[in-house]
DNA sequence: TAAAATTTTTAGACCAACCTAAAAATAAAA
DNA sequence: TTTTATTTTTAGGTTGGTCTAAAAATTTTA
């Protein structure tokens, strides 16, 4: 059995992982699960000792197979709560991170195969981020971030880099969600901002910051 | 904030003040949370402290108006979400308690909320238990034990009092479930068990133990 | 009402999960 | 390559929630 603090460190593991390539620095941890590396080296103690991880002293951590495989079960749950929440209960996609963080401890692979089945097996989650099928497979789907656009490109939305309530609800605020098409019409040199043509002709300027945080599937015209 | 052991115990004592009615013994405490007298007395402290519940030494315990207030706020979010299982995941009424019981926890009035509105403020769960609403109250419905019935009255299943998974698969599998209607033709003297009649004409014998759990609303005829 | 039985509480320990402060190991800089 | 800075671990302590064994209070019985 695991707990829900020992979950949650296995999810930060992994997300930190994701992204960096090499063995999870102590630190590292400590700053995703917002606590102290003292903190973090008890806890990994107690998940090398369940094989959940790899632990060398002083070298960094890195998920064992096992471990891998519950961090990704997590990832599959939140992400299927996430659906259910926006979907059915009618939940902003930037007030269900929370209640998702809560449900993804919920245990019973009935519950979960169940709900997938409920939710149609969405394969993403309003976030545009995959979920995993239960064997914890998940879909790759290439995307760019606006950032990364040619002027005169165009793209329909598919997921944001950066999760906050603020982020989420101006884009929800300026009507950017998934699957909203858009061209970059001009990047402007001086601050690296963008401006982008909507598919009702509107055009909206954004930030550099905000260009880096979404990603794009590219279309071509 | 009540931490997950607390709003257990608080659950407990409001259920067994439910039927006994006068102070809570620490051993009725133990016995309902599977745990030693010891450890309800640690708790009870904690409680206590909290003003959750009135405590006096060696003179049992009673719940005050906030943890009443949160005890039942606990059987909401359980019954809700019971109904949530059954009637939109399809689980059978006998699979649910254990889900229900860890969904309970989950913190959110919203999504409560928003829960009840989804399932159409459905007042009774999947056992016929009543659901209160978001002030605490709940719908009071006469009913009776089938054993308490004289022979020729007629009634629909309300209701269970026992909850265990063994009786629930029994009642599904002869075909005794929520408001399926039924006859008392006959009490045998020598064990108290009952002859019943169904809908159909079918007629079923059933224990005396099966028929002081089965609650009925008595219908003229 | 005194002795016996039961119930409840205290005392003392344990574990998980956290903390701070200090020590040790590793990495970076001079 | 030695010093400095950073990272990580250890040592020791706290809290919540549990336990067993023993002591104290209450209730029951004789």
């Amino acid at each position: 059995m695991t707990s829900q603090a020992e979950e949650n460190y296995l999810k930060a593991i992994f997300k930190i992982a994701e992204k960096e390539n090499k063995a999870v620095q102590t630190n590292a941890v400590a700053a995703a699960m917002q606590t102290t590396a003292a903190s973090v080296t008890d806890m990994l103690k107690r998940l090398a000792e369940k094989n959940l991880i790899a632990y060398e002293k002083y070298r960094g951590v890195q998920l064992t197979d096992a471990g891998c495989r519950l961090a990704t079960d997590l990832i599959r749950k939140h992400r299927l709560w996430e659906v259910f929440l926006v979907e059915k209960l009618g939940f902003a996609w930037d007030e269900v991170h929370d209640l998702a963080e809560q449900l993804e401890h919920v245990q019973g692979d009935e519950l979960v195969q169940r709900l997938d089945t409920y939710l149609n097996n969405p394969r993403f989650d309003p976030h545009g981020d995959p979920i995993p099928d239960a064997e914890g497979r998940w879909e790759f789907r290439p995307q760019t971030l606006l950032a990364n656009l040619e002027p005169g490109e165009q793209g329909i939305i598919t997921g944001v880099q950066e999760h906050s309530s603020a982020f989420l609800q101006y884009l929800g605020q300026v009507g950017l969600t998934l699957g909203v098409s858009l061209q970059l019409v001009e990047r402007i040199d001086y601050d690296q901002s963008v401006r982008v043509r909507l598919h009702d002709a509107r055009e909206l300027t954004l930030s550099e910051k905000v260009s880096k945080n979404l990603f794009l599937k590219i279309e071509n015209t």
